[in-house]
DNA sequence: CATGAATGAGGATTCATTCAT
DNA sequence: AATGAATGAATCCTCATTCAT
């Protein structure tokens, strides 16, 4: 009934809730997560089906610890790059180094992006995330723009536009989904989009 | 095991195999796909569970034929769009009129889309699918440019990445996702890229 | 889900459904409510696992039916025997038949007595079904009484409390408890108290 | 498998291990033997699930610690009231008074009767010291009325049959079963059985 | 003695698919 | 062709018991 889960306070606790959690991201990102089931992910972190629900009240909430890793390691790289913006901005090459970190990012994740964001319409907290991990991406690309003195008309919506594109960008240059598109090609022309988009 | 599945020739069992698609179509959209059952399916299209296997293979099959009609949903507004192009072309005026008919169309099936789009990475016949779509369109927009006269280089390029943008807008401004953005403004602005884009 | 049982309308289906419920009031009665798995209940009624779940929403709505059997097997020859009265009462002789048919009934049903009525304590509908049963009885037999021209203060309160003398003789004789009780003796002993009881 | 099972000695052990019977005790009582885990009790007890098997040979253990506590807070307010009868008897009085002591620890312990007395039909052991029970309250009875020189046929039975009424009316009493049942006017009838039954 | 994390068999339930009618 | 009852493997989760520390 009530179930109590540990919250894993020592180092060997915390390194097996990360094993399985591990294991999820895992097997959701090469199966999907109806596809997969919990004593294969016992089995992936090397660990009996019992402790997984030590750890987690359910299936479902190893999903959401494998959405929190996720979104870290999708807004981690982004946020890095721009606290490193220093000096006057050079649209051009930030938009540059943005799309290389964004495919790179998406390469890394893209199936895991393609499991968890297929829950999106059926599992309100997972929307949610969604939306908020897009939202903050917004906002701190926004701020650190407005800091470095830049300004301009929506600018909000100047840059969420700017995020989908990279982000449909992304896709397809990870995907490599079109043998007559050139990717290259294709880059240059994302990369004047953001440029006149920003004056 | 494998069966043999009767390509219906007759009206009534047309019919019975397009009630059966139509069926799985509202629930694949309202439920997913892996959290509809097929008892559901049979129910919903009025007719047995067993005769569902008369007319597919299995449930994958019911949800490749959904993934037909869904295509078929998408694709076929905006090929009557380009083949009612007429005289001068007018890129924004145009690309104004694509961009309602794709939020719509957008409006109609985003629910299944998600639904099918999910399986994308686990189904090779579901990805295989998705990327002739937008090959298609890519291809029949690029073509009508071409006939009334356009012409630039990396075509392909520009209309492909215009319809990675006109997507991303509609699934925002459909879901209506973020209460910072003014979704009419960044309309505008998505408008904008597209006349840059195609000079 | 939203489940949908079967409510068996069909010889062969209602024989099926028979034939589980008489599995699981032979399993409970053997082995205790907690101690009968589905699996077994499906075996011993000759179907599968599934099928079970075709009949009844969960095991415990197989234990509900066993126990409005149980309690039609344990009321069925009580409402016969009152209904049989004849003439002019004979305590004595009624209490006698009386005791005989409980002792009868209780050596029938003593083991599912035992399964259903220890969970009297968890299951609120249980606990009700047993109460109502001892009302049921209690309002049978004073309604013959008072019909057969009998009459005395506090009739509800004197039958009631002979049906838990009888109650408790059929136990105690039905499981010969005791080495050192002469159960014919303590037979008479009952009996003699039941004629008291009503003058 | 077997293991040693500590007998406490000490002090601190011999506390421990009561917690444990104790926490049992509690459990049982509010869902029932099935329903109460181990887990649940060495919380309750405040100890280490694992040092439970330090005192306990195994979940049935605890539950027969458990009965013989019952058995004790069951048995000895009866032992009390017989140890003080004193000078001649009155039979009325007496009666009444044992009815009353009978409610009252029926009213502190019908829980806990109820779970373990429902293990009587898979449980040996436990039938065994039920039926036990009975007959030493059945014995010290019995003794006390001979040794204050009440004397009669088949006494063993009268009183076996006494005992039988009055927990059959405790029962009925403490849970207050019926809305029609004046439980006072019962309460009469019982004690007039019980005067009528040794003249 | 004590802890509480870990084990893994077992159990209730679901559901894609088959089959008797 | 059609029905819907039947199958049984698969899945999530629980819990008595053990074991490393």
């Amino acid at each position: 009934m009530a179930e109590n889960i540990r919250e894993p306070k020592q180092q060997r606790s915390i390194e097996k809730k990360r094993k399985i959690t591990e294991a999820g991201y895992e097997l959701f990102a090469e199966k999907g997560y109806f596809n997969t089931n919990t004593a294969e992910i016992a089995k992936r972190a090397g660990v009996s089906t019992g402790i997984v629900y030590g750890y987690f009240h359910d299936k479902r909430d190893i999903m959401l610890d494998v959405l929190d890793i996720y979104i870290g390691n999708v807004f981690g790289p982004i946020i890095a790059l721009f606290d490193n913006v220093e000096g006057d901005l050079d649209i051009k090459a930030l938009a540059s180094e943005i799309l290389d970190k964004v495919v790179e990012t998406h390469k890394k994740n893209a199936a895991i992006h393609e499991a968890l964001h297929s829950l999106t319409s059926t599992d309100k907290i997972v929307d949610t995330k969604f939306r908020a991990l897009e939202g903050e991406m917004t906002n701190k690309i926004t701020d650190t723009l407005i800091k470095h003195g830049y300004s301009n008309d929506y600018l909000l919506e100047r840059v969420h536009t700017s995020i989908n594109i990279f982000q449909a960008y992304a896709h397809e240059a990870v995907f490599d989904n079109h043998t007559y598109i050139d990717y290259v090609k294709m880059r240059e022309i994302v990369i004047n989009i953001i440029e006149s988009l920003f004056k």
